[in-house]
DNA sequence: ACCTGAACACCGTTCAAGT
DNA sequence: ACCTGAACACCGTTCAAGT
C-alpha cells in the first residue's frame, strides 16, 4: 500500500535514486519494484520495458539542466555558459551521466539544448552548416569530458595515489608516462573542462573572423 | 573436442566476433562458451570473470591500432595522424568501440598511445603539465566523437531519413532544429572528426606560440 | 484501469566432481 | 591442469488471473 499511487515519474525517480546510490549496474526492474514496495509487474503498467525506463531517466536528468542564458552577453560567453550548464549533470547526477549520454533520445528534452546552442551560434554569425558542425564538435568534447569525469573513460588515475598503475610503470618503456605520473594522476575536472572549452571557443572565434 | 585448445586469446577473439556480429549486449559467458563448443565453466579456467574478459577485448582491440609515426613530420601532422589512427577502431571494430572506451585499463595496451602522444607534444615544445592537459582534451574529443560515430551518443539522426524525430519537430518550438534538420540528419563522420581535430590542433598551435 | 504471482528463458558464478 | 554439470541467486518479460 504505497502512500502515493504508482506512476511513471515515481518509477523514474526511484531509478535515478538507485543509480546514484548503487550505480547503473544495480538497476533492475525487480530491484526498483522492491524499492517502491510493489510487485515487479506493477511497473509494467506505467513503463513498457526497462529500456524505456532508462530513457525516462535520461530525459528527467536532461530536463533539469538549468540554462541561464543572457542574450546580451558575448556569444563566446553564452556558448561557454551552455557547455558549463550541461556539465552540471556530472555533478548533480554523476552515476546517471553514463545513462544520459548513451541514450538515443527523441524527446524534446534532448532537443532543447540543441536548439539553444544552434540559435546562439547562428546569432554569432555562423551559417547553418557551420553551426551544426561546431555543435557536433562541442557535443563530442562535452560527452568525452563527462565520461572521463565520471570514471568511464580511462583517466590513467584509477583509484588512489599509492600503488597506482601509472606510477608502477617501467620508466624505460614509458618515460613520458612515468615522468608525468603525478600530473596524470591528479586532475581538476572543472579546470580541465574549461581549458578545452576555451581552446574550442577560441578556435571557432578565429573561424568566424575569416 | 575443439581443434585448438581453449585459451584466453581464443576466448577473447570469440567475444570480439560475437560483439561485432550481435552487439555488446549479446555477450554472455554462456553464449561465448556455446560459440566455442565448450561448457560454460571451461571459460573460467582461462579468464577469472566476465569483466576481465571485456578488459581483454579492450586490450586486444587497442593493441591493434596501427600507429605509423614519422618523427620528421611537423608535430601538428603527427598529432593528427595519431588521432586518426585511434579513430580507426571505430571502423575496424565499430561495435567493440563502446567496450574499448568504457574500460579502465591498466595494461600497457592502453599506455602506449598515451606515451606516444605525450612524447609528440613535448617534442613540439609543450611542458609536461601542458602536454597532459592537451592530451586530456584530445582524448575527450576523440572518445566523444567515436561514441557518436558508433551511435551511442545522440546524433539527432536516429535511423533513416524518413519519419525522423528531427524532421517531425514542431518548427515553432524548435525553429533551428527543424530548419537545419537535413544537416543534422546526415553526418560524414570522417570529415566531422577531422574538422574538430583541425580546430583543436590550430588552437593548441596558437597556445604554443604564446 | 491497475495490480499481481507463476512461469519461461535467460544471466554470472561457486562448488564439487571428474579426467 | 583442465574440463564440466548441478545448483544458487539473480535477470526481463509474457500471460492469465485477480480487483
Amino acid at each position: 500500500m504505497p502512500a502515493e499511487p504508482l506512476s511513471r515519474p515515481r518509477i523514474v525517480a526511484a531509478a535515478i535514486d538507485l543509480i546514484e546510490r548503487e550505480g547503473a549496474d544495480a538497476v533492475s526492474m525487480r530491484r526498483i519494484a522492491a524499492d517502491l514496495g510493489v510487485g515487479v509487474m506493477s511497473l509494467y503498467n506505467h513503463v513498457p520495458n526497462k529500456s524505456a525506463l532508462l530513457d525516462g531517466v535520461a530525459e528527467t536528468v536532461l530536463s533539469q539542466i538549468e540554462f541561464s542564458d543572457d542574450p546580451d552577453a558575448d556569444w563566446t560567453d553564452r556558448v561557454r555558459m551552455q557547455a558549463l550548464a550541461f556539465r552540471q549533470i556530472a555533478h548533480h547526477y554523476p552515476r546517471c551521466t553514463m545513462v544520459v549520454v548513451s541514450r538515443q533520445l527523441q524527446s524534446t528534452a534532448g532537443l532543447l539544448p540543441v536548439e539553444r546552442a544552434l540559435a546562439t551560434l547562428r546569432s554569432a554569425g555562423f551559417g547553418g552548416h557551420e553551426a551544426v558542425r561546431i555543435l557536433r564538435v562541442f557535443i563530442a568534447y562535452i560527452v568525452g569530458s563527462l565520461l572521463r569525469e565520471v570514471g568511464v573513460t580511462p583517466t590513467f588515475a584509477p583509484v588512489h595515489r599509492s600503488d597506482l598503475a601509472v606510477e608502477n610503470v617501467d620508466p624505460l618503456l614509458f618515460p613520458q608516462v612515468s615522468g608525468l605520473a603525478p600530473m596524470l594522476v591528479d586532475c581538476d575536472h572543472e579546470s580541465e573542462f574549461e581549458f578545452g572549452l576555451g581552446l574550442l571557443i577560441q578556435a571557432i572565434a578565429v573561424q568566424l573572423k575569416r
